[in-house]
DNA sequence: GTCTATACCGAGATAGAC
DNA sequence: GTCTATCTCGGTATAGAC
């Protein structure tokens, strides 16, 4: 098949949302997709270059996502309180976020996906918070770049604390809390 | 000597501070620590119940640090700010919040070291919250549950990201943003 | 209590046939 | 493009001497 390359790449991104990098054998690329070791090393350089792809994927799928949610409201503190406050589920941790930790990532070439990934998030973050001050919506308290990294590492955390509790749901805790905090923050009209 | 166990424990925990679990060997704690193969499987049954004694001790030595700063103020909100703006480096990583990520702390054994260090973690940040609402310092738009679901997670997060972006920095702008949202909700005297 | 030698397994990758 | 056989290395642990 010439789709051998994509089925590999998809079921890479699934194990890596699964188990992380360092932890996903190419073994067990293969025996869930049902591909063999030739198709691997022939399309791919090796669990690397394989993996740089499936982060790739996965980085533009979750982008994709945000613009979409974004599109859906004129509202830019509406926008973002819909992203934050989606349910979550802390025990399969985040699609992207849950790689970062594996000492791999240590390796600026498997690391750029995620760097580009949380730079653009941090960006379009930034721009809504900046509209929403600009439309005179939202205190001038905190700048947009702070509230933007303010609210990417309220939801990355509470992946981890929700792991740490092996209580899935407390990733939504901590998001909705961001967004309460945040609503304090709304000017009246 | 009859410290070999107390190296050994204070040598894994230094390793799970910078590998993590998962990719920490015994042979690197060895290697590390001096000691042979012989005094390992003398002292512990194996990694994982050496890695669970490194954890409490290190669960331990961060809660008594705690302590310690908020023992030295008298206004629960500046004790709060003064922990999260403790100066950090995401390139290293949280001392416990490292290992969270890892596939193997699903094992509830290895996982309740983190499991007791965060619950009293949120306990302990509660209380303080809890004691500035009852002082009239804060404002009570939000629980202090959830404000110190908030704490910890901006905490993790700002590693998480700091570590994506490779830069160290950046999980002091994180917690520093939230010193700066949570002085919003301050009551005048 | 500590040492060295040894065993077993899976990770990651290559070789060469088809 | 894909398959199977094979290779090397390190992780994890045990055995038994000192």
């Amino acid at each position: 098949m010439a789709k051998t390359r994509e089925l590999l790449v998809e079921t890479m991104k699934q194990l890596l949302w699964e188990r992380g990098y360092d932890a996903t054998s190419p073994n067990l690329v293969l025996e869930r997709s049902g591909a063999g070791k030739g198709s691997f090393y022939h399309h791919f350089k090796g669990k690397k270059e394989l993996a740089i792809a499936a982060m790739d994927s996965r980085a533009d799928e979750l982008s994709e996502e945000f613009d979409c949610l974004v599109a859906k409201h004129s509202d830019p503190l509406a926008a973002v309180a819909a992203y934050m406050c989606q349910t979550r589920d802390a025990s399969k941790g985040c699609r992207i976020g849950r790689i970062v930790q594996d000492p791999s990532l240590e390796d600026p070439l498997l690391n750029a996906p995620l760097k580009r990934f949380f730079g653009e998030q941090h960006g379009k973050l930034t721009q809504l918070f900046q509209q929403a001050q600009t439309e005179s919506l939202l205190s001038d308290a905190l700048s947009p770049e702070q509230l933007a990294t303010l609210a990417i590492s309220a939801l990355q955390g509470g992946f981890v604390y929700g792991r740490a509790m092996q209580e899935g749901d407390v990733v939504n805790d901590a998001t909705d809390s961001f967004i309460t905090l945040l609503n304090t923050q709304r000017l009246a009209e």
